[in-house]
DNA sequence: TTTTGTATTGAATAATCATTCAATATGGGT
DNA sequence: ACCCATATTGAATGATTATTCAATACAAAA
């Protein structure tokens, strides 16, 4: 029956990182920001959605901007995790991989509109708060290398030179930060099938001869 | 000498719109949200950087929410201005005003930092504000319109039948928000030049045959 | 010069919020 | 049953900021 962890039994555990009520915390910030925007969310919302005190969730995050910059970094994991997978699947060839990474770019656990509007709630910031960007930069930079070996294989497979392994991946990265914005805008015409398919088709002009791009 | 056009003497002209105040207030929320984040610009700093009083500014434009939608608007229509001008030019053949498009969509008047970065500020709000939907959205509608018919003439004149001029048009589109979006976060490594290249070289390798598309 | 109407000021107000902290609750160890 | 350490509370504090408005400046008209 001892759900609350209160007393932390195992000495390696630190701090914040284990207790269920962080986890509540953060999880009711990327609600509160998708549902009020990060303008209007206060630690009042944010504690109320996850039926703690005011205080306590400024004790357990020492200040507002520390619990803003963990939900983020959960954000940010869990999107790292998913797309991480994928590239370590001995499974699966280049282009399942390729497919596989549209996919998880367009799922509705990473493309969510709640969490797109969280993203860019937080991307607006990043040139005025130098601790979003850390947060990231460093993985958009793994994601982008990852992306273009991957190319390079394909382009090797394929009779494909005109574009470069680096064109072909710069161009996929901004297309889905342009499509996740226009879901924002306007869900019903951005659905996700429409971007995977908008996407595939892209890379299906590129490599004609591949029946798997739809 | 009379600089200061207190008295509206011409009974057509409508309260705020013609005032020097008006612009170099909206300025100043431009440059501020710029420089400090739309969660960070206050009335008392925007007042201060045109140079009038903190109550002045509220009086004028009645209210702080009013002033932003005034310099959202500002925005849009100089956006809008730019574009229009190229679709109704008639010097302008269809891979001609494509061309145009894209420099226009780079161009340091349009897509310099700042002013991207007012832009982004505004579309993660937009969730929230329905106001601010409202002034992009029926200009981004037609955008996409005149964009997708212009691609229509572009397909007709060519071989090209793979890729409909919607999926032409929506990939162009969402590419240019990413590659924004992106600028804000890294504009050493996304320079205009490298942003109308990757896009031109997109056109190129579906009109293969148009050399001007370098 | 005096009057008059508008433009502009800046200090006061009131609301919102992050943050603090003394007080209280809780539950295991003795 | 009592103690003690830790978890949690919630009311008070202080800072920030949009908004208001009485007071003033100013320019033209008389």
């Amino acid at each position: 029956m001892n759900i609350n962890p209160k007393k932390i039994s195992n000495p390696q555990l630190k701090e914040q990182e284990f207790s269920i009520n962080h986890q509540k915390l953060i999880d009711a910030t990327i609600e509160t920001i998708a549902k009020r925007g990060l303008a209007d969310t206060t630690i009042a919302q944010v504690a109320k959605k996850a039926m703690v005190s005011q205080g306590y969730a400024n004790f357990r995050f020492k200040s507002k901007e520390n619990l803003l910059l963990s939900s983020l970094k959960f954000l940010s994991d869990e999107y790292k995790n998913s797309w991480q997978r994928i590239f370590e699947d001995n499974n699966l060839d280049p282009v399942g991989r390729v497919i596989k990474i549209i996919e998880n770019d367009f799922s509705s656990k990473i493309a969510s509109r709640n969490k797109i509007a969280v993203w860019v709630s937080f991307y607006s910031e990043v040139k005025f708060r130098p601790s979003y960007l850390t947060i990231c930069q460093k993985q958009d930079e793994i994601y982008s290398s990852q992306m273009e070996k991957l190319i390079k294989e394909l382009n090797f497979l394929t009779d494909q030179t005109f574009l470069t392994p680096r064109e072909i991946s710069e161009t996929y990265l901004s297309m889905v930060d342009g499509l996740w914005q226009r879901i924002l805008f306007d869900p019903k015409m951005y659905s996700h099938v429409f971007c995977k398919g908008l996407i595939k088709k892209y890379f299906k002009n590129i490599y004609t001869d591949e029946n798997r791009f739809v």
